[in-house]
DNA sequence: CCATCAGTTCAAAATGAATTGAAGTCAGGT
DNA sequence: ACCTGACTTCAATTCATTTTGAACTGATGG
């Protein structure tokens, strides 16, 4: 867990809040400290909708988590910020920081506004992180990144498979079937413009 | 592995053949009997395609071979003929039928035509299965299996950040990002009916 | 009633991905 | 030059799923 700081290190004391209903389900990340409990909770409620989201779109919890994090904050937090704030390693904060500026999720604020409220003792190097809110490039870039790219592969191997139909007394059957196919992969190739136009309209 | 049957177990001399190209990967899960080697490519070929698609949908590769292989075969396959040719246990053969059945991607015919052309000495209770060519079907369940239901999910979380908004400076900036969320939920359920729509025209 | 074959079930093993932790790097500061 | 504190890196661990294997069920038939 931290490395350096202190943060309200109860691990094991208690364990985490297993009991809960799923309805209240909050993301189990989130540490308190001791800003106002009414920002901490709602913190919680935001990382719990991404961390939702994320389930589905296959990102793993702690970037979710980053990423929510930040949508829930006005300012923009720095690296230490999400330390304190979130229950998980430097490690994964590292790599989920860079995952998420790589995919454009995030935007890195130059070093303005030094003083975030909070007091900050020393000022060293630091860079604050914004999430971008144009939701709609990311999903671009992920439709085009999964989609877009299974999609391109699959027309390779539609090739393959009609160069394979065994001329046997079942290669009419299995042509139509790939024909079947061939006309889903079409069929699916035409749709992500269409989304990607809809998209734009946000 | 292989429970029963003797299989043309070479495991271990030479190995997997480790160092094909991608673009020539075959499933590595195919046993080919001895059954005409076009036959064994071909499926080879199309049982490595559904395990491509297998991965962006999130779904086991045990179950994708199954369904591609039956795919790949004019004829409905049994229990024991999945068994032969497909090298996974029958633990998962079992499973992933049942899956698939429940899924309704593959579709039980009747007992009829006992003889698919190879031996079959004795003819025990047996049942044999097709693929449900109707791929469309599939997509539109998954479809409201795994968005609609988040989709769903998502609504009742948006409820609760916009309640849980803390009532400080930072409040105007927050809202501002829940109403930015919300347009893009509200985006994605619209989107929703039109995938489906076009997913009729097949 | 026992033996056998066809398929099912489920605890345990294997796999694969995410997370951690601790050593390493780099920029100031002294 | 050396120290310190902020981040990075990556091997090792943990965690979640999938797969296996072997015991089990239940039908068939001798």
């Amino acid at each position: 867990m931290g490395v350096a700081a202190t943060k309200s290190a109860d691990t094991g004391t208690m364990g985490t809040p297993a009991g809960l209903s799923a309805a209240t389900r909050t993301s189990g990340l989130i540490n308190p400290g001791q800003r106002p409990a009414a920002v901490v909770h709602f913190e919680e409620t935001v990382v719990g909708f991404f961390l939702d989201a994320a389930e589905i779109l296959g990102v793993p919890k702690s970037v979710a988590a980053i990423y929510g994090l930040c949508f829930a904050s006005a300012e923009p937090l720095s690296f230490a910020d999400i330390n304190d704030r979130l229950d998980i390693s430097q490690g994964s904060i590292s790599q989920g920081l860079r995952v998420l500026r790589e995919m454009g999720a995030l935007r890195v604020v130059p070093v303005e506004a030094t003083e975030t409220g909070v007091a900050s003792p020393e000022t060293r190097r630091r860079e604050f992180f914004t999430p971008d809110l144009e939701l709609r490039k990311l999903a671009s870039r992920w439709i085009e990144q999964r989609l877009e790219k299974q999609l391109q592969a699959g027309k390779g191997r539609l090739q393959a498979m009609k160069e394979a139909v065994p001329a046997d007394a079942s290669a009419r059957e299995r042509k139509a079937r790939l024909k079947y196919l061939e006309s889903w992969h079409r069929q699916s190739r035409a749709l992500v413009p269409v989304i990607k136009t809809f998209l734009k309209l946000t």
